[in-house]
RNA sequence: CGGGGUGUAACGCAGCCUGGUAGCGUGCCUGCUUUGGGAGCAGGAUGUCGGGAGUUCGAAUCUCUCCACCCCGACCA
């Protein structure tokens, strides 16, 4: 390929609008660029790349038993409905009407059209199992799209499903995409990590999710140290404390703590410890409220309180009803002399606690000293409420727990039977009886592999991407391509010599000057370069440089070939 | 959705407070020179100043309204 036959657009300075370093590259590089929010046009440049990933994803997908299909974008609401999800899914569904008022959607996913296909086309426990994949643009309505297409609206995805007789099966499989998931990573040449996590809206049992670790990432991991414990820190159980809860030694005092609201101010200003506070939460369900008490330096985990039973949902209570029921301005409300009616639910660190400060429930004052059992009553209830920290015993009872930050690019599902049965996709088993199919389903953001291996690979000059994904492998840079008769031949000839030995060679026939040659080839990021200048070939030599390298190197013209048999 | 911010040339920005008919850098076009790290000189093109309404002799600038985009958003009780 040469760049007067392709197309190639760089940015000096990157719009303003890009805040993350792989969305500021992506634009700069002239990969994508944006048509509306969250809606991105792929460019050339950017579609190889995109192709380069869905290929070696289709290739582990085919090599692990998986069958290729495409399904339609838009889909009728009745399949929705069938399911229940056309409510539940909410907002982020683009929901569309066609002439004649018909509702559809733009598919957010795709469980329910699968459905359909597998209840019409298998009947017998003979045709399972089966694993039927797509790679298709998917369109989610996200309240706030952002990071390019890192979290765009329309985006590219690879989403399977398995279609199994019985569980045990289902699981066989889900191992499978297990490893076959971490081994499509590992091709792309990703820093990854498998971690537990939660099932989310898309239900079933066992679940885990694939992470680009990266600074930026938006998922917190929680992982051992010592152990393949993984988990998202939505889930990471953050086990009860060793210590149990030590004696009461101080006698409980109202101290004044005018304009102290939060555990920090409060601490602070008393001189304690912020592990020695406790936080309450005032929450409600329906029109029952809830205290919850996490330790000061602790965060609560909303999807944990989502799971404890009779607060399925909750939200935050207003100020009105804090000031209706507990009489105090938010700020200073504890669990002290709390009314019978508010149930106080306590994490298992609050409850291994003793002489701890808390707000008074009266304004402008806080507690020191409580404790338990002598100031106020047990909680109610001890549960794990707050997220895993940093120094947390490992829940498998394996060393200590770290946080890091990840990119979710894969998600796996055991689904079990719920869609199958909400849409009646049976099979007969051996004994002619009619059976739910067991389902899997198996997700993986294709566009957004793309910003997480930028955002991994990157330095002060441009992208580095991992060979897998790198838009072309080799560039060829002449210097004085017009100019030089014997510059132009060289180039032209390894240029057709590489790109016949199937390697994907850019020729920079620009003519630029070098300067803004090197800069363009090491901003889009192609992995290595030769450079041919008549300085040099003189001498029959040519330089060679890796896109890591800080140099390059001078090599014999002769030798190119040797270089090319490397590369295949 | 709530809060904050920004919309001026392809990109980055100034001008707005204090109203007087739009500018800088980069990029783009032409010519000459140059050619090993984003060239130099000379010449040139490009703007519904986000849209609409209003105030005014006069609006990028003031007012109202709509739109788009960006950032933050459990709580810190």
């Amino acid at each position: 390929m040469r760049t007067s036959q392709f197309f190639i657009s760089t940015l000096k300075e990157a719009p303003s609008e890009a805040e993350l370093v792989s969305h500021k590259l992506m634009l700069r590089a002239g990969l994508i660029r944006k048509l509306g929010s969250g809606l991105y046009t792929w460019m050339p440049l950017g579609l190889r790349v995109l192709r380069k990933v869905e290929s070696i994803v289709r290739e582990e997908m085919n090599r692990a038993g998986a069958v290729e299909l495409l399904m339609p974008a838009v889909q009728p609401a009745e399949l929705w409905q069938e399911s229940g999800r056309w409510e539940q899914f909410g907002p982020q569904m683009l929901k569309i009407k066609d002439r004649h008022e018909r509702d559809f959607c733009f598919g957010p996913t795709h469980e329910e059209v699968i459905t359909d296909i597998a209840r019409r086309e298998i009947r017998s426990y003979r045709q399972l199992p089966l694993n039927f994949y797509q790679i298709q643009t998917k369109f989610r309505d996200e309240i706030r799209p952002r990071f390019g297409v890192m979290r765009a609206r329309e985006f590219v995805m690879k989403d399977a499903y398995s279609f199994h007789a019985g569980a045990q099966d289902l699981e066989r499989e889900y191992r499978n995409m297990y490893e076959t998931y971490a081994r499509i990573f590992s091709r792309l040449g990703l820093k990854f990590r498998a971690v537990a996590a939660d099932t989310g809206a898309i239900g079933g049992t066992g679940s885990h999710e694939f992470h680009v670790l990266a600074e930026s990432g938006e998922d917190a991991i929680a992982y051992s140290t010592a152990s393949e414990y993984a988990a998202n820190v939505e889930l990471a159980e953050a086990v009860a404390p060793v210590k149990t809860r030590g004696p009461a030694t101080q006698k409980m005092q109202k101290v004044p703590t005018p304009g102290k609201t939060t555990c920090e101010e409060v601490t602070a200003m008393l001189g304690l410890p912020l592990p020695q506070s406790v936080k309450a939460l005032a929450v409600m369900h329906e029109e029952q409220m809830f205290m919850l008490l996490v330790r000061g330096d602790h965060q609560l985990n909303e999807t944990k309180v989502t799971k404890i039973p009779g607060l399925n949902p909750f939200r935050f209570a207003t100020e009105k009803e804090i000031e209706a029921r507990i009489a105090c301005r938010p700020g200073y409300i504890g669990p002290v002399g709390l009314a019978k009616e508010i149930t106080v639910i306590a994490d298992r660190s609050v409850a291994a606690m003793n002489d701890f400060t808390c707000g008074a429930n009266e304004e402008g004052y806080h507690l020191t000293g409580v404790n338990f059992g002598r100031d106020l009553a047990e909680p109610a209830l001890v549960a794990d409420i707050r997220n895993a920290v940093a120094g947390d015993p490992s829940p498998d009872g394996k060393g200590r727990l770290e946080i890091c930050r990840g990119i979710e690019v894969g998600h796996i599902f055991q689904l079990g039977s719920k869609y199958s049965e909400a849409m009646k996709a049976t099979f007969l088993d051996e004994s002619g009886k009619a059976q739910a199919m067991e389902m899997g389903c198996y997700g993986i953001g294709v566009s957004r592999i793309v910003a997480a291996a930028v955002e991994q690979g990157n330095d002060g000059r441009g992208i580095v991407w991992p060979l897998p994904m790198a838009p072309f492998q080799l560039a060829i840079a002449p210097i004085g391509y017009r100019k030089n008769a014997e510059v132009r031949n060289v180039a032209d000839r390894l240029h057709d010599e590489f790109q016949s030995a199937g390697i994907e060679v850019l020729l920079d026939d620009r003519d630029e000057r070098p300067g803004v040659m090197f800069a363009d080839l090491e901003l889009i990021g192609i992995p290595r370069r030769i450079i041919i200048g008549e300085r040099g070939l003189k001498d029959g030599k040519v330089e060679y440089q890796e896109r890591a390298d800080t140099s390059a190197r001078v090599i014999e013209l002769q030798s190119a070939p040797d270089l090319l048999e490397s590369m295949l």
